[in-house]
DNA sequence: ATGAGTTTGCAACTTTGTTGCAAAATAAAA
DNA sequence: TTTTATTTTGCAACAAAGTTGCAAACTCAT
């Protein structure tokens, strides 16, 4: 279910303009991660680099998406969940990345055990990665 | 306990060099994981940068370190212990970030509880990252 | 000690990300 | 609707991170 994209910007106080629809609404009609030059690519010329750059950073400021751990440290975005809208969340995630297609995909709907840390560590956020074979390279 | 470097070398059929056996002792006497950066600094101008670079991706294809999936993307490598010497290994590790200091601290010792993946989704390793803040900086 | 094979350092390059600033677009006010 | 204030964009220039080719230096086995 596609929210409105006008008013996600709006409710987050963002000017509305080409580059934010047309990014936001790429990340909603995938079910995955996008990384930057994902991004570009699907844009064409349409918009300038740094412009990605900045509505990226922008997004993250304010919650709409969220960077995702990846072994290969590609920089990789997703949309956030209802879950961890309010900015500054305690939230938690797992990633699959697979090994051959590099697809990245979000599995919302699993749940992290919680990590018995040591002494004096004060955890905010988990992430989990697996990695290994997808569905699709899998057949 | 260090195991000793030379052999570690010989034994992955590496030349002993004074950079690889530099690299490899930096690695021996932190707790936690290495950037690039972190090397070149410690090292000064001892080595070529290129030269790190290209010590780091051997260490990583013979199975001597590790990258680690870190949220702020940052490229960050640390040993691997002899559970996950095979190369290609099936593993499971546990980072902890500081928000504040940046530093990495392994958890080896803690157990991940197995994810449970969609059908057809094939795991070879599972990374758990959590980011929070650390002993040093909670004092 | 010598020679084959490996590794290093340099230089040049590519890719990725950042910053300042004028022009253009958006939003708010008249 | 027009005007004005504010925000965003694109360009250019830059900085940082990583890669590649190649000759010189080093390692290792004979």
């Amino acid at each position: 279910m596609i929210e409105n994209i006008n008013e996600i910007l709006k409710k987050n106080q963002l000017s509305v303009t080409d580059s934010r629809r047309k990014i936001l609404e790429m990340f909603q009609h995938t079910s995955g991660a996008l990384a930057h030059a994902d991004i570009e690519k699907q844009s064409g010329t349409l918009f300038d680099r740094v412009t990605i750059y900045r509505t990226l950073q922008t997004f993250v400021e304010k919650g709409i998406i969220h960077t995702i751990p990846t072994i290969d440290n590609s920089v990789k975005y997703a949309l956030c969940k209802d879950a961890c809208q309010a900015g500054h969340h305690h939230d938690n995630h797992v990633h699959f990345m697979c090994d051959e297609c590099g697809t990245t995909y979000c599995l919302n709907n699993i749940s992290i055990p919680q990590v018995q840390l040591p002494e004096g560590f004060r955890s905010t956020q988990t992430d989990v990665v697996v990695s290994g074979i997808c569905k699709n390279c899998n057949d």
